[in-house]
DNA sequence: TTGTACGCGTTATCAG
DNA sequence: CTGATAACGCGTACAA
């Protein structure tokens, strides 16, 4: 091993066995027009010939000043990062946007909620950063800044001098509360993303609400409480229950919650789908048939809701042009362009078999 | 920008600034019992002060011959390779076991099931490369060899030189066969994945089986074929369609055909959840009911299965043991430690409401 | 603590 | 045109 490394051949091996400068044997691979075919010839058979694969990608990095990565910072882990289906197709957007087959994509998973660690990203061999969905104390983004890297935040939390992509969460929220409302509910549930990186969950207390740290949870909060509002509901009339993460497991326990109130509510608002499928199985469980006696409503219009039985009324947000427009800011800031106004994904309802009118 | 970096501060800036050199300052940062505590304080200020943010990543890396990353190579694009939920859960457990907070992870995926271009490899900033799952003859794999990087296999295929973990594929199933045969199956029907990343899908012809590229689905045919082929059901009497990637729609796609030919297969033998999945959605469909009419076993045991109704039997492979174990490997050879032997996963059967005895 | 010799390329600028 | 010269780029590590 550590002879390989000594062995290993460089520009100057080359350049020597062919008896060329340094800068033409540089020139064989980055500039064909600039020396003769076969001269470039005669470089790269002795290139292969000594087993040299071509200019180490990090001196290269060096010289230009360019990492060729794009990082992507989560808040969580992997495994629980990517069982968020909505994450992998705007992920994929991203990355086929700005993949031209020059730059890489470099994963900074996050550690328990917070995102990932301050060192990860001081570290991090980069010229851009993505922010995906983080809360608004994560060390990580204190990093970026201090680094001065350019920044691109995905939905949440705002930071000054970034770019940013966002979701009409609000106005999502508020299609999806009316929707309900105009079919009659009247006792309606909240399952929530959360509010906190804590990991806490459970019922939501209104100092809890006070000290969240993830504005797209308030943002479709705000938006279902002014929806209901109008139909004269209060918001202390609304039970809000907070799933410490975006699984099925936590949305049917959310809604196994809701379902135990009294007065049992009709209607349940899920602020994911992956949450909304979880609740579809709590009131299963429950002998509860959805849409007869419970109606669900999710939010993302994810893959597997379209799938689910009955099929799920969500909030479709266009996951792909999220993820492009990510891309082409990241794009741009490379370019040094000014972070400039967020960039707002709009939604609109999908209406499918998982809601029914009030009976 | 451009103003940014030729500003930007180095060590030397700092050095200058407070009057040391330039080894004391990276020494305040990367061996802080080198120097005392005032002057390392001293310098940390001054560095802050002057809005530097630490030795920079690349320069670091070029000094250390450390890009301190772990390339994963993807057969497909990021979309469609985490709608693989066992990749999430494994690449996780790969994270994490890597992850000191050192390493980083640098995703590269593939473009069209061939996995990623040359060129991305060849540029990659990394040490050591991880491939999930790629086909025998994908260019990266070749790319990876030029550059004589530390490679990583998981699954498959087989390259010289290369640490493995894989599965036991075919003992897996041939476990999913006897169960079903044992149950009294009779006819039987494979929906299997890809045999090559041509995209491909549909009734497999045995030519098409020896050109294959992916020595997984081989496998796991072949312990199909011998559990079935003891209990004297031909390999012939066994149809046999090929879904040209791991999604439910595939299986559910290629179980529809199953139930049209006759005789009509009773037991479904699939090589992932998901398409078992899908192949139980066929079923509903068409108003076989499982496991009454029609049994239907998986492979893998992802969440999704025990989740599924009826909950699938499938074979279990530990999942996060296979994460665990490439992630070792990955260190090993990082510290310069020859492959081994391959390291195999075990299976089991796991047993559950998809599968009965044929009436 | 400090000199200082690397590490491995890129990219003007220059000369033949 | 073709190819060479040489000035960076930003740290690390070891001997002094």
């Amino acid at each position: 091993m550590t002879q390989d490394r000594e062995r290993r051949p460089t520009l100057d091996t080359i350049a020597q066995r062919v008896g060329v400068s340094r800068a033409t044997v540089s020139n064989a691979y980055n500039r064909p027009d600039q020396l003769s075919g076969a001269l470039r010839e005669r470089i790269i058979a002795t290139a292969k010939q000594l087993g040299y694969a071509g200019p180490d990608p990090v001196a290269r990095s060096l010289a230009t000043k360019q990492a060729g990565s794009v990082a992507f910072m989560l808040c969580d882990g992997l495994s629980s990062a990517f069982s968020d289906p909505a994450l992998s197709i705007m992920l994929d957007a991203l990355s086929s946007t700005m993949d031209t087959g020059e730059r890489s994509l470099l994963l900074l998973p996050g550690v328990s909620g917070d995102g990932p660690r301050a060192q990860s990203v001081m570290r991090a061999q980069t010229d851009v950063v993505v922010a995906y969905s983080l809360p608004d104390n994560a060390p990580a983004l204190e990093a970026v800044r201090a680094r001065d890297l350019p920044l691109v935040v995905v939905d949440q939390p705002f930071v000054p001098k970034s770019a940013r992509v966002r979701v009409d969460d609000r106005g999502g929220a508020y299609l999806a509360a009316k929707h309900v409302a105009g079919l009659g509910h009247r006792h309606v549930g909240i399952v929530g993303l959360g509010l906190s990186a804590d990991g806490v969950g459970g019922p939501v207390s209104p100092q809890r609400i006070e000290q969240a740290h993830f504005e797209v949870t308030l943002d479709r909060l705000a938006g279902y409480r002014e929806a209901l509002g109008e139909q004269g509901i209060l918001a202390d009339a609304v039970p809000f229950w907070e799933a410490p993460g975006n699984a099925r497991e936590m949305g049917r326990e959310g809604a196994r919650w809701l379902f135990g109130l009294e007065p049992r509510p009709t209607a349940v608002l899920c602020m994911s789908d992956e949450l909304a499928l979880g609740a579809i199985r709590a009131a299963n469980e429950l002998g509860l048939s959805v849409p007869g006696e419970v109606s669900v409503v999710g939010f993302d219009d994810t893959p597997a809701a379209s799938w689910a039985d009955p099929p799920l009324t969500t909030v479709r947000q266009d996951l792909v042009a999220k993820g492009r427009q990510a891309g082409e800011l990241a794009l741009r800031m490379l370019d040094g362009a000014r972070p400039g106004r967020p960039v707002t994904i709009g939604v609109d309802l999908q209406v499918r078999g998982s809601t029914a009118a009030v009976v």
